[in-house]
DNA sequence: ACCATAGATCAACTGAAGTTGATCTATCAA
DNA sequence: TTGATAGATCAACTTCAGTTGATCTATGGT
């Protein structure tokens, strides 16, 4: 049914999935790197100087989350742009509404 | 605004709060637990039998799952039944929500 | 009062994830 | 072709999250 490499096209995720999303956004670091992205594209040189981080340090946490499929790059000469990839993040929102759908069931009880 | 300990009642969460969120979330173990409480309350101890989980790793992710606000409990005499907090998941999606809204700007050229 | 069971907690260990500084590759400009 | 900049990669180190087995604290049954 999906098309994507990494993430369904539409509808919830399956929970591998969902769980490297959830691991590439759980880091203070990436967070910070995911909340600049929020607002759109940016180049890493920007986000380099904006977020005050080494060089190396970015770069190692912009490969966590192109590999969990949370962000993607594109190249533009020297330098490499890389966006939060909407996909993954409908998926993820979809996959917390299954989770939410039946929660509240009360527990059988146990004794 | 918000009146609960963790989690706003309405809206997206503090960037803080959805992080704890999401690292609660990005577990393996964590995940399992957290898939057989989709479908509703359980006690421990079915949780422990069913998941096939040594009881002291159970209870030291439930923990991890319960200080971020991820679960809550609920005691009744020797038994203690845990659930998903639907505030929590409902927030994180709209915490979703904000990032996916803004993502698609282009970035402005570097060069 | 005693025992059995549910579940939390603790201390010691282990391993994976993140940090740092250096090096490597590629692109552009002069 | 030389030099400068963007960004990835690597190796060594460190830190912290998760595991394990033992112990501790209820609660409830007899």
């Amino acid at each position: 049914m999906g098309v994507g490499r990494y993430v369904e096209s539409v509808g919830a995720l399956e929970a591998d999935q969902a769980r490297q999303l959830l691991k590439a956004l759980a880091d203070p670091v990436r967070l910070q790197v995911v909340q600049a992205l929020a607002s759109g594209e940016r180049c890493v040189c920007d986000l380099t100087g904006d977020l005050d981080l080494a060089q190396s340090k970015l770069s190692f946490h912009l490969k966590v989350m192109r590999e969990a499929g949370l962000i993607e790059a594109r190249v533009e000469g020297r330098w490499i742009y890389y966006r939060l990839r909407r996909d993954a993040l409908d998926g993820l929102q979809a996959w917390l509404g299954e989770l939410a759908a039946g929660c509240s069931e009360p527990a059988a009880p146990c004794g």
